[in-house]
DNA sequence: CCAGGATGCGCGTCGGTGTGCCCAAGGAGA
DNA sequence: TCTCCTTGGGCACACCGACGCGCATCCTGG
């Protein structure tokens, strides 16, 4: 299935309002509320929309401080890196967590209220998961980019 | 201003269903329709809820490979920076790039479409930004963890 | 020329939303 | 201890808008 640029504008408009209604969108768009209704049906169906959902301003949850953290396991055979992956998806504070190539076995990307914090994150969290060799971790000064959706996605226009 | 369980539990839901309606919230909640509306509209002025956003499945558009860059400068000088993020912020295959302490200067992470679409990003986005020293790349084989909150934000009942 | 797909318009129904009012619980102060 | 006041909840209602349907139209490709 081939998405055209009325099918693009409609996804680039509901990723900033996920609630606009038919009517509002079909404005946007240029569309009957009809002819947009059906596009859009047809987008969740075909899973291009996987789901609505309400993004949170973690800042005021208090949560400032973003962590890189490198790890490097033991071993990295099958059942190490499962041990790892069973408890690193039950630490609460980690956000992020992709197993890599090269060097580091584990990069994970964890949400704390500070470096103290994340003191205790460390203490608690981390230091608790299995088979690891090595921790290394790097803090995000600021935040240049935070996209969900890489601008890419919106710009090939076909039909 | 403190949330009780009830906001932790309506926002717990928006982030799944953006968007429920107030009577379907408020079952799911244990509150009247009223009471709900006005616990949701008060998160949103409050800042809690920032928007209500279509999430893609990236996967459908063919952006199946993560990439975690690392890079560089020749120099960390103020200009230095500015120039470099003025640049990054348009690579349209970057979703995201922290300001690093430590060695890196910034990590950035892109996705592409597979290895081969990655060398034409590295060649066409990430070689031209300016001020680069160093950059290094390493893939992302498989994604363990991957949440919008931390689920610490909704663990803490308090009223 | 014809057929299929997509669009737009109009309509009716349904549901959500917002408001006003009353009630219950808890805290402060006399 | 009694009372007042505030805060949050629930109920009922009415309005407005969204949603989905049917049908006519248009455009394109065969």
């Amino acid at each position: 299935m081939a998405l055209d640029r009325k099918d693009l504008a409609i996804l680039a408009e509901l990723t900033t309002n996920a609630r606009a209604s038919h009517t509002e969108l079909a404005n946007k768009v240029g569309l009957s509320s009809t002819a947009l209704a059906r596009r859009q049906k047809a987008l969740e169906d075909d899973g291009y929309i996987q789901a609505y959902q309400a993004a949170l301003d973690l800042a005021q949850f208090g949560l400032t401080t973003t962590v890189l953290v490198r790890i490097a396991l033991e071993s990295q055979s099958d059942e190490a890196l499962k041990a790892f992956e069973a408890e690193v998806v039950k630490c609460p504070s980690v956000v992020r967590c992709f197993l890599m190539s090269g060097t580091d076995d584990y990069i994970l990307i964890v949400l704390a209220r500070d470096i103290q914090d994340f003191e205790r994150i460390h203490r608690t969290e981390l230091s608790r998961l299995p088979r690891v060799a090595r921790v290394q971790s790097s803090f995000a000064l600021r935040e240049v980019v935070n996209r969900a959706v890489p601008t890419v996605v919106f710009g090939e226009a076909k039909r």
